[in-house]
DNA sequence: GAATATTGCGTAGCTTGCGACATTTATTCG
DNA sequence: CGAATAAATGTCGCAAGCTACGCAATATTC
């Protein structure tokens, strides 16, 4: 049978997901909205839900789909900003800083399960030849946004 | 910023899959729905869900909700077997049959556009690296269930 | 300054993924 | 044979992903 790396690439994203949202469960929280909580936590100023879909090259109604679960379990706050009324600015909550410590661990401890046997080049090659793989199909077409429209 | 691999595999896949859905949406079809289809059509024998379950790694609510799709728009037919009345046979219809090779090529070529500057070598350490992150993670649990219960 | 374009977000409706529970049919064992 | 067990599906309800559409606020352009 033939190889199938869209495939393969399904299946390893499919069990890194579940061992996250498995362990992440205790927490009254899954992969993703982890994954969001963590990225928030880490950053300076109150991220906007545009920023997390570029780090996450995601589209809009994910994000905001996500967001509003985190909202509604009170691990985040959303307010408008005062410069700009179009933009949320995503403050986290208590609750969502006290978890942050063992929820950032509990990822972290599946990145290093899951290339636990690997040598450091080969951990350098799989991140090259999967950032490769992904330029190749075009990458996220968000990030072409500002580069191709020389059209004229 | 680190590199969190989970991130990359899931990136990855959202591409490879938006690919193939964007091609396929001529034919009506969804790349989860192509995928199946194509599984299907190469089959000597008419499959039942639970092959389908096992070739792809997935749970039987997600088979049975893609199977049910690709029913609707009379791609494939489910009949029950004569001999074990639990199982559905899978047949497909002429519909089906039709589009399959051009369905199956444009799969071939993603896949291919996916790693077209890797070299041969590349290309084997990519596929061992993604199944050997995969086995990391304990694989997919479905796998090991003829294996692992010598706890007596 | 007014018309236009862009940006950020909301909502609707869909597919795909899952776990949990129920049902039907086969199989196994006493 | 009959009861218990296992296997294959059905179904429900949820999260997460998308496209397409619409709206309000800001930026741009003339």
């Amino acid at each position: 049978m033939r190889t199938y790396y869209g495939h393969l690439a399904r299946v390893l994203h499919a069990c890194a997901d579940q061992a996250v949202t498995t362990a992440l469960a205790q927490m009254d929280l899954t992969a993703a909205q982890g994954h969001v909580l963590g990225y928030i936590t880490h950053r300076k100023e109150p991220p906007c839900p545009r920023d997390i879909e570029e780090a996450f090259q995601l589209s809009h109604p994910t994000v905001s789909g996500i967001l509003s679960r985190l909202e509604q379990k009170d691990f985040i706050e959303l307010r408008p900003d005062a410069q700009d009324r179009r933009c949320k600015r995503i403050y986290i909550c208590s609750k969502g800083l006290e978890l942050n410590e063992l929820m950032h661990q509990t990822i972290a401890t599946m990145e290093e399960t899951m290339v636990q046997n690997f040598t450091d080049e080969e951990k350098t090659q799989f991140s090259n030849l999967l950032r490769r793989a992904i330029d190749n199909l075009g990458g996220n077409p968000c990030k072409r946004k500002h580069k191709e429209e020389p059209e004229t």
